[in-house]
DNA sequence: AAGACAAACTTGTATATACAAGACTTTTTT
DNA sequence: AAAAAAGTCTTGTATATACAAGTTTGTCTT
């Protein structure tokens, strides 16, 4: 952990949100109060309840207070960065993953623009097939580069691939812009994912970023529409 | 407008780079030297830099500097909380609205819980279908609570509920939780929409809510599914 | 020439103060 | 009793200072 005061306050009051300690419609304490309670600066809790704020938690109100929402209805977020392993651990889902494959391409024109990369880039292809609760639901089409992993094995795409970027690699994810359409199945889809008779599949593509602003992944994840779900906390901008 | 100076600056960074006054890829100026263009101090700078970060204007970089970031490709945001005009407007297409329904109703169960309302409140309900280059692409079904909407008629419903609300009642948009799900048509979507043979609709629920953290209206909005597109920019929570 | 070090940048965190503005309660005036 | 005013809460904005931490650049030493 580093010792960072208004992150570990903001965690301390999520943490007591979503477990129900402290109750939706319910006020937090005074902005002076939650300072003498933390031993902070004022300016310290507010930037803890902006973070707060900007993520849905409460809302604040001027010359009222900090209002606690209604969180439980966005439980899981398939909004943020999470990734599959911990999203079906959240459901309590009986979860498998399946590598169909793991090498290294050229990219092509479509790709380079993705990834930002060059012709002289190789680029991993990862495409794995997600199973929940027997049925295989999501196809996942990854794209790394290889300037940013080296190595890439097929226990790594079966465990969590952002796991190992993160705590093997000391890889940091920064944002991401996601891109939601429906199209007609391709015969990849069809060939790889229980369709049911289902005529459309969602997709998901996910340009993925580092720290310092450089494009580190591109995604593609077709879902079987009728299990597909995205939840979002979006602020007016202004 | 408010004299509102770390939002004013926001605005005028944002704006240039919009228009590509300042383009992706290259640095702002440093956090000492736009406090001296703009004449504030450094903090008030860094809260319109923490705005254009949140927005995905920026990339801020630690010891570096601020990264431009590439906001062309999230053109059109459906993500925000934009409406409907706006977006037909930026999009430079012919569009048209055509209210359907425009009248006031006892909520029922899942209407109720949906908009935190009584038996005893009175719900407007409005459905309109939006026709994009002549074709009805949208059926949008809007519910309010006659608490916060006295009247309403079929000219403000052609034209924005949202300008009407903001301008008219001064009533504050502040936040939304949307969620985005595929189902089959049902028979008032094949009625209403020209849907081309499509066996799917994108059904996007959105849950509006004001300044004070009071839920202020449900929208289901109904997409045939080749039609529609939802972009976004999410940065990694914590 | 290469490496080590230092200096000068950058952004990040924490604190303090002052005043503005909205909400609410209490007191005073009418 | 009702209305107005004052006082006291709350959050919002703007400023200043100090130091920490990461990046870059230049300089000095080896």
């Amino acid at each position: 952990m580093k010792n960072n005061k208004f992150v570990a306050i903001y965690q301390d009051i999520a943490d007591q949100i979503q477990s129900g300690a402290i109750k939706p419609g319910t006020k937090l304490l005074s902005e002076h109060e939650l300072g003498e309670k933390y031993d902070a600066s004022r300016e310290t809790i507010r930037k803890a309840l902006n973070l707060l704020s900007q993520n849905g938690y409460i809302q604040k109100v001027r010359g009222k207070g900090s209002i606690v929402l209604d969180v439980s209805k966005l439980n899981f977020p398939v909004s943020g960065l999470i990734s599959f392993k911990e999203l079906a651990g959240k459901m309590g889902k009986k979860s498998r993953t399946i590598v169909e494959e793991l090498h290294l391409i050229k990219p092509d024109d479509y790709l380079r623009a993705q990834l930002n990369a060059t012709t002289k880039d190789e680029i991993w292809k990862v495409v794995r097939v997600r199973e929940i609760d027997g049925e295989k639901i999501i196809l996942d089409k990854d794209f790394f580069n290889k300037r940013w992993v080296p190595s890439l094995t097929k226990e790594i795409c079966e465990d969590s691939i952002y796991e190992y970027l993160e705590n093997e690699l000391g890889i940091h994810i920064s944002f991401a812009k996601k891109e939601i359409i429906v199209e007609e199945p391709t015969e990849e889809d069809k060939k790889h994912l229980d369709l049911e008779g289902f005529h459309n599949v969602v997709i998901v593509k996910n340009h993925v970023y580092l720290d310092d602003a450089s494009i580190f992944q591109y995604t593609e994840s077709r879902h079987r529409p009728d299990k597909f779900r995205f939840v979002n906390f979006a602020r007016r901008s202004l």
